[in-house]
DNA sequence: CGCTTGACCACCC
DNA sequence: CGGGTGGCCAAGC
């Protein structure tokens, strides 16, 4: 991974972008698996947020590898094209049927496990 | 400065 | 299947 922020704009939503970045090839995760992996459990929106903000970020972040808990693709109206997220993790191996990941569990990337915490 | 909203999560009815 | 409530933290108005 890349060197830590030495910047002091080191914020929750650089750390969101780098983790999300981070997400292997045909892999997703949730937000609250990020804002737990953060150290903030219960911040699970602001993950949300900052992916809201990502367009913010000089760097193409893999956005459409965030879905929610029950492997929801809640965020498909913000990528300008609803289908394109479901596209998008299909092309990379996903099952995505109803908006949904069937294969979820298989795919899930633990940031706080895959990365050796 | 305070209330509302939000790409969430969990629990409850 | 639907809906409501509480918690979390930041941004917008």
């Amino acid at each position: 991974m890349k060197p830590v922020k030495t910047d002091d704009q080191a914020s929750f939503f650089e750390n969101v972008y780098e983790v999300v970045k981070l997400i292997p090839y045909g892999r997703v995760t949730s937000y609250g698996a990020i804002a737990a992996f953060l150290g903030s459990r219960g911040s699970a929106r602001m993950v949300g947020w900052a992916m809201n903000a990502s367009h913010h970020s000089p760097e193409p972040v893999p956005a459409h590898r965030v879905v929610n808990r029950n492997g929801l693709l809640t965020g498909k109206h913000h990528f300008g094209n609803p289908d394109l997220m479901r596209q998008l993790l299909e092309q990379e191996g996903a099952v995505v049927e109803e908006d949904k990941i069937l294969n979820f569990k298989e795919l899930f990337w633990d940031p706080s496990r895959e990365t050796g915490f």
